[in-house]
DNA sequence: GTCGTTGGTGGTAGCGCTGTCAACGTTCCT
DNA sequence: AGGAACGTTGACAGCGCTACCACCAACGAC
């Protein structure tokens, strides 16, 4: 009775037409635009579709459409944490949606980045997730020059090719700093590993904070190229030591340093806070568990990722958002690694639910 | 000059074979099998594609072929480091291949992992990697049927669908527990989260083993079908505590969570490991730098991934291994949190370069 | 020398779907 | 009432590529 089909009893749309008595046209209708029918058909096309078992063809349709429901995802790296974080919210929104996500690792080079740009590029992706603010010129352009919507994310700045959500490293490490400096400490220590744009950038945060109380000094800065690890964190902590033995507290680029040094003080039994305050950066969930508690700078990577992926298939469907810019900010999350010395009226920072302290700003700092 | 282009100068395969003087039929075997081509052919198309700077369109070359580039990846979850690291290896072995990663998450529900299976199968995958052995009956039948290689991981275990690269959690649990055993613990605790097949299967070796040593006692389990974290280490060790006060050392079913055993313990001022030994599972980075450094059982989760798509590819390209399920093994690290007590021959275990203990044996649990 | 046989090449005919445009019936306006 | 406007539907012609089969030359076997 069906007419001829070439492979294994695989339903195609003209099938499902026949079934519902519909033109495939039709069929096709009520899959891309269903309000485009009426009641009476579109109903006929469902129950029909259900019925047989129909799952489109995704080729077909991305050859006779000329475009994907593909978002390729670009990140730098599948270990670190930040990135499974964004990841997830990136999944989560895609999920309930017809898009699916082609991601792929750049490792930290941004002519790697080139390379799979022009190969995501060739294929018409519906949208584009970038990480970051630093592409090289040419990718830059492609970015510009491609028909789909583009999102940059992890952090804002100038520029954008399309839309970006992130927030400020600079002003996220001005606030840890500012705030050590309100618990009254001056001879700050930062320790920074693999110096992506991110970390330089708070590195920067750090210095001007630094320079602009007039407490800048080289030797408190150590940082690495090297991947981050709990492991480096001891090592790089154990290197300020050496450089600089009168600190008084560090700031470490990410959590996993944090740790690191948390170990190394144990292991030299070197107090926390009363020798050394420790403020870390993401706030892992294993900050607010540690003992003592560690301080961190909260960023809102699940979200981030989430957002940015609802804001581009938005953007995709043609809705676009009002505010292509989206700072997400950050929160100092105040915990017993980096005490309030003075005994005034600031609540207690005791913990995961201690006091924080919001700070949000634009990005700012160029 | 050149022929008919529908959309903005993209280059077409035509286009190539037309600038190479060659028909269009050699100019697609090019790039499918290039051997057959003569050898000027071959230059000449190459050169010409290079010229033209040209990209296939992978959505014609699946309609026309039937089948995609496309490797399918179904994990349990993005968030957990376990799996961070078998995509990691997944990822690194596709790339220099021409198939690409399509990932999904099913968040450890079986019923979204056949409903996932079912999409991934109508678009004709070149390959399927799914995690364990406990798919629904349906989703085995699937699997079973699917025209495309087909890898398990994460485990081994009877009736493979077709290639299976993991360990025995069973045997990995045993192993943790003979380990204690030898340190001369007795009162051996178990702490479990989220208790997915393969958490299970390891509470399962641990019972085994307790029984077989006449020192099974169910108020020795703490297990929750909560996600696993550091914070929830601390308060299972909490419930453990309360449940059986004697205990000697705890087997904890994932490194977060004796890490966490390992901060409440600081909370509570017990001695770590003169009061109670600790080993984790899986040797996170973070386990040979913690204060004391934790015994894990090490598992190869990034080789797993790489294996797993390395052998794909290789099936996928007629290329069937010898050895269709492949034992990864498991090594217990002994580290400062289960030190032996008696002063015989066996080197000490001080550190991340410690003795290791190799055990590798095929799943023989059932 | 004729016949397979092989390796290399090309022609034809779609793959399953959607873009475009035309055509239809209905409603609403003047 | 006539016409425009709209909402709904369908016919046709490909999208860019590859499967399939046919073909041709060059080679060795008989």
């Amino acid at each position: 009775m069906g007419r001829k089909r070439t492979k294994s009893g695989k339903i195609r749309l003209a099938e499902v037409a026949e079934h519902a008595g519909v033109s495939p046209i039709t069929a096709s209708r009520f899959f891309r635009n269903p309000e485009a029918l009426s009641e009476a058909k579109r109903a006929r096309v469902e129950s029909a579709a259900k019925e047989l078992g129909y799952v489109p063809n995704l080729a077909a349709r991305a050859l006779a459409s000329h475009r994907t429901e593909v978002i390729g995802v670009l990140i730098p790296s599948l270990t670190n944490n930040v990135f499974s974080d964004v990841l997830r919210g990136i999944y989560d929104a895609s999920e309930s949606s017809r898009y699916s996500i082609q991601l792929s690792n750049t490792r930290y080079s941004i002519l790697q980045e080139e390379k799979l740009l022009r190969l995501f590029l060739a294929q018409k992706p519906a949208g584009l997730v970038v990480t970051g603010i630093d592409q090289t010129a040419e990718s830059h352009a492609m970015l510009e020059a491609a028909d789909c919507p583009i999102m940059q994310i992890m952090e804002i700045g100038p520029n954008p090719v399309d839309m970006m959500i992130g927030f400020s490293h600079y002003d996220a490490a001005r606030a840890a700093i500012a705030h050590l400096f309100e618990q009254g400490h001056r001879r700050i220590g930062f320790l920074g590993a693999r110096m992506d744009p991110r970390v330089q950038r708070r590195l920067d945060g750090y210095q001007a904070a630094m320079k602009d109380a007039g407490l800048f000094d080289q030797r408190l800065i150590v940082a690495t190229a090297t991947p981050t690890s709990v492991t480096l964190g001891g090592a790089l902590f154990t290197d300020l030591l050496a450089k600089s033995p009168d600190i008084d507290s560090v700031f470490c680029a990410n959590d996993d340093l944090a740790l690191g040094v948390l170990f190394e003080c144990r292991r030299r039994e070197i107090a926390i806070p009363e020798q050394i305050a420790i403020i870390g950066f993401n706030d892992l969930e294993f900050m607010a568990s540690a003992v003592p508690t560690l301080t961190s700078v909260r960023t809102n990577r699940y979200e981030m990722g989430r957002m940015a992926a609802t804001m581009l298939i938005d953007a995709i469907e043609g809705r676009r958002p009002e505010q292509p810019v989206l700072d997400l900010g950050f929160k100092v999350i105040e915990r017993q690694s980096s005490p309030a010395r003075r005994s005034d009226s600031r609540p207690g920072a005791s913990g995961a639910g201690a006091a924080n302290k919001m700070v949000a700003l634009p990005s700012s700092h160029d």
